[in-house]
DNA sequence: ATGCACCCTGAAGTCACTATAGGGTCAAGC
DNA sequence: GCTTGACCCTATAGTGACTTCAGGGTGCAT
């Protein structure tokens, strides 16, 4: 298959599949006569294995090392679960900080009555005379 | 004020100051015999609301266009009001999604018992035979 | 022969900084 | 007076994970 079909194949764009294979994440496919890449069905399931991994938020980092350990099936998956639970901390630290930030948001959206900057409550948070607060 | 004094007042790095000069966020100031930067009130002032906007999630184009609602003491609040929103829309988004990966990795977390790759849920999770999942 | 969808490479742009290289300034202490 | 150290300066490159752009070539149908 081509470049555009397997992208079409793992919803991934061409300028995507061709930046993974400069990343050394997708190995680089053979070529046919007028140089454009051909993919084999490894491509496309090893493809798809980085396109969910991104999906679940793994840093191309992550996927890297996963595609090592999913690569020996005899392997423990140890390693694996260190890497998920460790993405899954970090989740939990970005919910909580987006969460705090939506509440504060939220608080000075709800109590603004404007009508003009004077009296925003947003403004007012955001300026430095309410550094008290 | 000197440039890293103006970092702590505000706990901004010189480096970012010197950056939100450079994009036209932060006037640039008057320098001494020595050529170093020397700040007034007013920029302490707006460093400091950048820096609380900035802390509040809100993009570097979201806030010089609060600077520039800011700026006019008369005008309605309806731009500033409606740009939180829009900002609460979008991590109300973020939380979304981040939720659902949540959910999905701590499934899969739970739910293996390993030992092996072989038998790992999450490599499963990954892997394109589980695409019909 | 012309249009169009598709493919190629290499380089630059995105965001909001951060870091690095290679210097200059200033006050204190020996 | 000379060094040490903290601070300041500019200009440039690097980060992550792509996206976009410039400037082409290929393949098939009309
Ligand atoms: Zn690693
Ligand atoms: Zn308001
Ligand atoms: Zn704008
Ligand atoms: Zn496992």
């Amino acid at each position: 298959m081509k470049i555009g079909e397997l992208g079409r194949a793992t919803g991934t764009s061409v300028e995507t599949i061709r930046f993974y294979e400069a990343e050394g994440l997708l190995s680089a496919p053979a070529r046919n006569a007028a140089n454009y890449r051909v993919y084999e069905l490894a491509h496309l399931e090893r493809l798809s294995f980085i396109k969910r991994s991104r999906d679940l938020g793994f840093t191309l980092d992550q996927v890297r090392e996963l595609l090592r350990l999913a690569d020996d099936p005899g392997n423990s998956c140890a390693g694996v679960d260190v890497i998920t639970a460790r993405h899954v901390a970090e989740i939990d630290r970005k919910l909580a900080d987006l969460n705090a930030l939506r509440g504060e948001l939220v608080r000075r959206l709800d109590s603004c009555q404007g009508p003009t900057i004077a009296d925003c409550r947003i403004i007012e948070a955001l300026s430095p005379k309410s550094a008290a607060e």
